[in-house]
DNA sequence: ACCTGAACACCGTTCAAGT
DNA sequence: ACCTGAACACCGTTCAAGT
């Protein structure tokens, strides 16, 4: 049976979130699909293409708008929702921040939860001129946040047992929650 | 006469500075230096550590601390020229936030102006507990926006005459300035 | 339409051997 | 102490030729 571009995408998520993204060469990538490394390149135009499709599953799975009821503070809980759902999507898989930042900055539009969460900023009371701003503000909370946890994880793992701890404090899921606490008190009206 | 480690690092930068990342290969600066690759490797461990240094250079211009007077939102303001600081010292040269961002993952304590934004931050008024997280923050939102900015540039650069603009809004030392502020309301008493 | 085989032009790192 | 020469084990991309 026939490759599929679908196929291509789908073994290159699972060597990112198994192996992290120095171990998804083009070349790995045919090996784990017992295919010649010029196969790819029908299905696929580049390595740059085929990442901001794995970016796209990455994000695929999270609920695309969430209308959380209406009442003061309903924009601003849906912002937050969203942005959680986001980065918990993101952790688990190694160097998905990279990912994802690349996939942004080559296609602006093509990953629907991120341009979802520009407008929930906007709807929850940034200004019009803002709402890019902002949601690049947000953005870069997530990917920042995501890849200092996975930086940290690795060098955990690498130390193992070594008795010096490499200096910073831990930072997490309650690091995130007030850093996008932070920006929304200071984004949206009070 | 002898190679130097300072004549490594700086024909580093000095590539990086006129080619990107993309061309600063050991092998490229080697051509570069009129040596050959091996020879790289007596002066540095190898490439992560030369990046570490290369970052170390590319902040080493920015004054120490600027104590900025007494008085209410004094210290807000020498954060903000810090970080501004920072901002300018990066926004010329292309991929010098990942390269700070990898340099800042490696050796947490490597670049002074770094924790020198988080002192001023926890003099500002931040919590305590809370200057590491405000740390992070600031420098996620100083190093995505120079990401982004080097990014448009450079999609700029390629699309030259193209008529279709690549959509996003222009995001530049204005966006950079308003995100800041908002950090700063939201994390500093008001 | 879809894939193989093979090439092109690169990488980072190591290391015996030279001076 | 400092560097060369050469190798090892990789890369991404292209493309004639096969089926």
């Amino acid at each position: 049976m026939a490759l599929t571009r679908e196929q291509v995408v789908g073994t290159a998520v699972s060597v990112l979130r198994d192996f992290g993204l120095a171990d998804l060469s083009m070349r790995r990538l045919a090996r784990e699909l017992d295919v010649q490394v010029g196969a790819l390149y029908w299905h696929v135009k580049n390595k740059q293409e085929l990442l901001v499709d794995v970016a796209a599953q990455l994000l695929g799975d999270i609920p695309a708008e969430e209308s959380s009821g209406q009442g003061p503070g309903a924009g601003r809980s849906a912002v937050v929702q969203l942005a959680t759902a986001i980065r918990s999507a993101l952790v688990p898989v190694p160097d998905s921040a990279e990912v994802v930042q690349l996939a942004q900055s080559m296609q602006p539009v093509a990953l629907a939860p991120l341009t979802s969460l520009r407008d929930l900023l906007e709807a929850a009371g940034v200004g019009p001129g803002r709402s890019a701003w902002a949601q690049h503000l947000v953005l870069n909370h997530i990917l920042g946040s995501v890849a200092a946890e996975q930086e940290r994880a690795r060098l955990a793992s690498v130390a193992a047992n070594d008795p010096a701890s490499p200096g910073g404090p831990p930072l997490g899921a309650d690091a995130f929650a007030w850093g996008l606490e932070v920006i929304l008190d200071g984004a949206l009206p009070r």
